[in-house]
DNA sequence: GTCATGACGCAGA
DNA sequence: ATCTGCGCCATGA
């Protein structure tokens, strides 16, 4: 007869399932399952540390195998169905974020974390350019190398990259189309058509004269100024120069010093 | 290690 | 207004 602890393989296996929580199944598994969104219905996969992969359906012919088979190309796991979904989840792909929603950024690299995490804190319905990003994330002068990371987003919605935009008050480019980016951006009441205006004059930060703070032109600092007291400008380094200091909450850069 | 590749930004034409 | 060219820098082949 086998004595407890003789099998070395039982006493190994015993050990892998012992915390009760997670089973072995979801060490090797990651969960998935099917949720509408402000992009219709999307596939997202999540572990026990929080959701890690979202793709709308659309993009992959509706194909769950396509799902599972770009989620293993990507984090080499194989993928099951799961009972419900995380917390946060649904509302925040609804375009009510929740505080509870975890993202599990294991297996990112640190910038990529870092460039996900900066784009995390751009508030709905604002937007911020490339360059803000890289520098929030750190590196100022990986502008180009965070819209990379930007380009391959693991959580789109999630990690809200449609509200990365171009200096120049462009849109740039997005995953899914610039069409798309165009739409949820409105959808969240950015005025587009004002930043287009505002850019086509040269001006791509807004201040106002009775604070002396100067943000970027969709910042809700920015959109409260008072139409007789709000000036445009060029550059930051140029409302420096007028008197003004950047806003605290948007944080424009406040490097050049051009005028 | 080298090299090519990009959801960028800016200056100059 | 557009369209270059060039610098930038993290990745993956």
């Amino acid at each position: 007869m086998m004595l407890n602890g003789a099998d070395p393989i039982a006493d190994a296996l015993g050990a892998l399932a012992a915390p009760p929580p997670t089973g072995l199944a979801d060490k090797v598994f990651t969960a998935w399952l099917a949720a509408p969104s402000r992009l219709g219905e999307v596939f997202v996969a999540f572990t026990g540390h929080g959701v890690q992969f979202v793709r709308p359906a659309e993009t992959l012919h509706g194909d769950i195998d396509a799902f599972a088979e770009s989620y293993r190309d990507r984090f080499g796991r194989p993928l099951r169905p799961a009972a419900r979904a995380p917390s946060g989840l649904l509302p925040t792909l609804r375009g009510r974020p929740a505080t509870s929603l975890r993202l599990d950024l294991r297996g990112l690299s640190e910038f990529e974390r870092d460039v996900l995490t900066a784009t995390r804190r751009i508030p709905a319905g604002e937007t911020r350019p490339y360059g803000w990003v890289a520098r929030e994330a750190g590196r100022p002068r990986a502008v180009r190398a965070a819209g990379s990371v930007l380009a391959r987003n693991p959580m789109p919605l999630l990690v809200p990259c449609h509200r990365v935009v171009r200096a120049d008050g462009r849109l740039g480019d997005y995953m899914f189309g610039s069409a798309h980016k165009e739409k949820l951006l409105r959808d969240e009441r950015v005025d587009l058509d004002e930043v287009v205006a505002l850019a086509r004059q040269g001006v791509h930060y807004l201040g106002s004269d009775t604070t002396g703070v100067v943000c970027f032109p969709t910042c809700h600092n920015a959109r409260r100024i008072d139409p007789a007291h709000r000036h445009g400008f060029r550059s930051v380094g140029a409302a420096v120069a007028a008197g003004y200091r950047p806003c605290r909450t948007c944080r424009p850069a406040a490097d050049a010093t051009s005028a």
